[in-house]
DNA sequence: ATCACTTTTAACTAGCCGTTACATTTCAAA
DNA sequence: TTTGAAATGTAACGGCTAGTTAAAAGTGAT
């Protein structure tokens, strides 16, 4: 090991060559192809095809299949996460404010449907990519603090009733946005396609933060 | 076409050689093999070893490997639902009878992770087999004509509250049984496992059932 | 004995992952 | 300014996996 490595920090400021930037343009090449296609079913040289690099620069950085697709899980989460936190709840009620994270959450599934057949995906493999990742584990944790937070205020001020679990809670919220995305190919050609239309889910938005609210609600 | 064919049903009877029961077999092993890998995922192989027969024997039945993955959907499809058949609901108060089909199909999904994952690995696909499937199609109006007539009864008796949509009631109550099973695998490993043992899966069950009814009861 | 249906054995072939050879460019450091 | 490590591009290839099929033999009704 040689101790003259030039600072990738410094270096990376005036470089027209940008590592960084390579790698965040192949990882977003294979989140598109891995969303689309599930694990075994991505192609790397479709991958390759999508990014301004090469088939070579993604084993250069990644290794190969496995890695790639485990990068590319954990920038799903990383963005998505990322996005949660532009929620603020501090100044409202607890009822106000579980309202607005189930409406949040709803639409937010609904904004990365690319994130939602990852974990799918995901799934299907038995979370055996996800279980090897600490980075996620840690990003998890936020959305259940801001849970407990919420019902704790709610049950101090009476709107809730008592013995609220935030993980049940937690549970039930993405139950109900989350399939609503996973789910819409088979449902629609079952059902009709009609119920995945703006207004019928802006309808069905409101039935779920309902349905939310008066269960939590004091009997 | 030579009108010399001889009975099939006829044939079968005293047979060593059983057409039938080959394919009941392979389309057994197909499911195992495609629930637990996916349609790309899937080795023939795999599933030609997991029969009492052999590789070519697939392809004299089923052609190749996509056409085996759409009759093993349909396959899974019609065990299900025929299970489902099982629900007596007729004698039933309406209340009673939505309480009694949400636990049922939220144990009936439990009980068949399989056809789940097939479900899951459909909606990775777009539903493309299934929209091909007319068999599916008609299998599944079913369950909305339940849920159609015990809402009847329900807004009859003012039981429910009215404007009740049997497709939205339908979808809530699919949601949860089947994040239940599909999100097993991620869920349990953000949030703990505990969460899927046998008495919080007990618990969870009778809140999906309040869920339901009080959002179903008149206000 | 015939003939369609069923089954076995074994091979073929295409595709795809992963690798490598080789040349070139970029920029920091000596 | 020379040196050298890191980064990138082009192109080809090798091996193995896995889907598919050829050919022939077996089974059983008529």
């Amino acid at each position: 090991m040689t101790n003259t490595l030039p600072n990738k920090e410094k270096r990376s400021k005036n470089w027209k060559q940008n590592p960084e930037a390579v790698k965040r343009d192949i990882l977003k090449a294979a989140m598109k192809v891995f969303a689309l296609h599930g694990l075994s079913g991505a192609r790397i040289d479709e991958i390759a095809a999508e990014t301004k690099t090469s088939k070579r620069m993604i084993y250069y950085y990644f290794g190969d299949k496995e890695q790639l697709y485990a990068q590319t899980l954990e920038m799903a989460y990383a963005t998505v996460r990322d996005g949660e936190k532009k929620l603020d709840l501090a100044g409202l009620p607890a009822a106000k404010a579980l309202a607005k994270l189930v409406g949040f959450t709803f639409d937010h599934h609904r904004k990365h449907p690319d994130f939602i057949r990852m974990v799918m995906i995901e799934n299907i493999h038995h979370a055996d990519y996800l279980l090897k990742s600490d980075i996620i584990r840690n990003l998890n944790s936020g959305a259940i603090e801001n849970l407990t937070e919420i019902i704790k205020r709610g049950e101090k001020s009476g709107a809730f009733r008592t013995g609220l679990d935030p993980i049940s809670l937690h549970w039930q919220i993405s139950a109900m946005s989350f399939f609503n995305v996973s789910n819409k190919p088979t449902f629609s050609a079952l059902f009709g396609a009609s119920f995945f239309a703006k207004d019928q889910q802006a309808e069905l938005r409101e039935q779920i933060v309902h349905m939310i609210l008066s269960h939590t609600a004091k009997s």
